[in-house]
Formats: C-alpha cells, structure tokens, sequence
DNA sequence: GCCGATTTGTCCGTATGTATC
DNA sequence: CGATACATACGGACAAATCGG
C-alpha cells in the first residue's frame, strides 16, 4: 500500500486511465481541479502528473491540460523497461514459470571481468548461470555476477526461486536505478544447447545486459539476459530534453 | 542555451560529472551545499539532481547523500533511450551518414493501419521508406508514418535531409514523448534487398516501433526502425517504484 | 543504545511567468 | 484583453534515514 500521498494520486490516476475513466487523447482534469479532487497542494498533484508523463502514460501541454496518451496495447508485453524480476514478470503476463540454475559459483573479479562488467578487480563475486522456462518452453539464459558484499548468503536453493526476493525481503536491501544495453548477438554454442535453438530458424538473440544499483549507492548485480526473440519484446518511453 | 535556472545547474551537474569533477561511486555535494553554489532554492536543486538520476547520472540514498554512478562507457552507443534524430545520432558518433528515399508517398489510413500504428481511420498520411547509410553501408530501413495534418508539406526533398528538423524549425512543432517498442525479427526479402543482407550472417534485426506525440498532445509520428544488429545498440536507465 | 547533527524525502503555501483560448 | 492552464522558483515545516560520538 502506498504511504505517500503523491503515490496515492498517482496510484489512482494510472487506475483510471487504464479503466478508461480518463480515455486517450482527452484532457485530465486541471492542477485546479485535481487539488479539491485529492484535497492536496499543487505539488503534489504535480509530482504524480510527472511521474505518469515518464511512463507515457500523460503528456502535459503548457496552457493547455495534460494530455492522456496511454494505449491499453502496451499492457500484454513480456519485459518492460521497469525493474521487473522474471518473477513478478512471469505472473503479470499469466505464463507458468520455471528456473533452473545451469551453475553456481563463487569467484573472484579479474581484468578480463571487471572491463566488461564494471566490478573492481578483487570483488568476491557469485557466478550464476539460469534458464527460465515460459510455459515450459526454454526461453531466456540469464547469466548473473553478484557481489558476494551486497548479496551475501546466495544459495543454489535462492537461485531457483527468486534472488530479488531474498534481496528485498531477506536482506532489505532495495533496488533503485537499471542501467541497461539492448543488442541483438549471434547465438552461439550454449545458447544452443541451452535454449534448444534451431538456428534455421532463429540465429540470434535478444540480449539485454544491465547493472543494477541498490540503496547503497553500489552497483550489486551484473546481468546478460539472452532472450529467445519470439517471446522477446522491449518497451520504455523517452522524454525530449529541450 | 539553457533558460531556465534548473536546466542550468542540470547541465552545470552534468558536465562536471562527465569531466570527472565528480566521480563515479562519490557523493555529489549536499543540497544545501548546491544551494549556497548556485544561489537558489532547494527545491530548484532538486528538481536538476532528479533528472540528472532518471538518467542514470546519479542516485540519491535518504540520509547519505547523492551518488554518481555515471561511468564514460555508455557514450559510444548508437542509438540512445532518449529522442533523437538519425542525423543528430550519427554527428554525435562521428560518422557519416546518408539517407536514400525509397518511397514517398500520400495515403489516408484504413482499418488495418489503425490498428497497427493507433491512427484514427480515416487521418491523411505520408507514407515513407528510407534507407539509413552509415559510413556508406546500408544498416537501418526506416519506414515512417506521419500525420498530414500535424506535419503537413512533407517533400521528398525534407525526406532525403531531415524531417525532424523540418518538423522542429519550420513547423514550430516541438516533440515531447516517443514511446519505443523493441523486439527481434526475422529479415524480409524487403530487408534482404534494401540492406543488402546476407543471412547467413545474420537472419534477424533489431526492429524499434515508436509513436511519438507532440506538444499539441496528439500522436503524429509512427515508425518502425529496422536495424542491421552489427549497428544496433539501445541503452535505457529504469528506476523501481516503491 | 541513545542523542544530536546532517542529509534526503514529503508536503504545504505563494508569487510570477507564459502559453492557450 | 481577460480567464484559464501549466511552468518555474522561492520559502518553510516536519519526517525519516544515516552516521558519529
């Protein structure tokens, strides 16, 4: 549940317009109006407004209303630009789940690691490799490096479930800021036997790599996803800075 | 030039960052600190250091202080998460560029592209094909579709220069949101000709489908860019709401 | 463990500027 | 021109997290 106000608002207005209470291309009701609405300062109704206009959900026009650009196309959508554990994305699109933790080790930042990952060289890291199943269907091969600091006492058990569980709730540590790189790469060998590839038809990947940041300030997690590009699709929406 | 209070600091707090005057994994000066800096308010101060985190500059932890997890790695993509010309996007990478119009032509829009690209029934449209040269290799199939109505005296000549700055500097119109689709398709025999394609190399792009709204709040722009994946690169920065 | 200083987070009120109609 | 709408900027108050003594 939401314990601040400006999320509240927020909360509710993204309700209202995915319900179709405020239908695209149709003005929201003025800051005015939205401040007796909520009962609330003009802040506040601005901060929710903005933060509806970063996920493309509103667009506001100076002298004129904020404008709802939201298409309920964009809800069927396998990975969003959010930060979503395959969990949490797994069970908003209905599909049945699975993990199986292809290796897990322990090891230790070099060079070679740190200039492709962003790690210090001699950060004790964990090394794991995952295939996750929709709907029985081998479809991404995740392959984790976390730092042995800031996630300590990962298990093979905890890799087969959810490690953004025990991050949250186990470790309360919370998860802030995703940095990702979207590219399409060949598939190579362990792609292929991982994610039984048949390269006749499909011969590359979705990859997605991100480094994630938590509360600390450090960055914790440096994933490459290689997604099957059949069930593989990315959205996000971009601001102009003028 | 900046002309707002807010997007000076923004810039100042940027370039600095950039410069290393502020390195990665360091705090950033206090906001109180800021506000003695740059003479203003807090809530000026804040608003730069919260855009400056939407894109993944820095990030901000309650009781500590503000972090800089920007890292000078990310500068050499090609195509970024925010709105951006090809033109723009190919100065910015040193390269050269040139674009061929394949197609040029008016429609008005029927059933099926409504339903594809959210057009209303009914809208007069340009219909455009262009091939993207980089360096001299043909790596991006672009197909547009603009609105005849917000973007209207489209030319084939302003198809072969830039339509954005057409659209920016002679038509006044400014561009705020594009919302972006990524996934991963297999190559047409549209492709195989326009890009040269050999497919045993590579049988796939990277497909980018967007839909950007102008500041009249109306959608005006559909496009989907197809992308040779030697090319392609697409980088976003996500933060978790609580 | 407690306390006080520092720092960010939320919320309010107000004034002024500027675009639209 | 005036009314309405959003944009920018300032100020202050209190809460919550962090850290050092």
């Amino acid at each position: 549940m939401p314990r601040t106000l400006y999320k509240t608002i927020y909360d509710d207005l993204k309700m209202q317009i995915e319900e179709g209470n405020y239908p695209p291309s149709t003005l929201l009701p003025s800051e005015k109006k939205l401040i007796e609405i909520y009962n609330c300062s003009r802040n506040t109704v601005r901060r929710a407004i903005n933060d509806l206009a970063q996920e493309g959900y509103v667009q506001s026009v100076h002298g004129k209303g904020v404008f709802v650009i939201y298409h309920p196309t964009h809800q069927a959508m396998f990975a969003m630009g959010g930060i979503e554990s395959f969990k949490e994305s797994a069970i908003r699109n209905r599909l049945h789940a699975r993990t199986r933790v292809a290796a897990f080790a322990e090891i230790t930042c070099d060079k070679r690691v740190s200039k492709r990952t962003g790690f210090p060289v001699g950060e004790p890291l964990y090394y794991i490799q995952r295939v996750r199943y929709l709907d029985n269907i081998p479809s991404i091969l995740d392959i984790n490096l976390f730092s042995r600091k800031s996630v300590p006492g990962l298990t093979f058990e905890i890799a087969e479930n959810s490690i953004y569980e025990y991050i949250e709730k186990k470790l309360g540590l919370t998860i802030v800021t995703s940095k990702r790189i979207m590219t399409v790469e060949k598939a190579t060998e362990i792609d292929e036997k991982y994610l039984n590839l048949n390269l006749d038809d499909y011969n590359c990947l979705a990859v997605v790599t991100s480094q994630t940041y938590g509360s600390d300030g450090t960055m914790f997690e440096y994933t490459q996803s290689r997604h099957l590009p059949k069930y593989f699709c990315f959205m996000t929406t971009a601001t102009r800075k003028i």
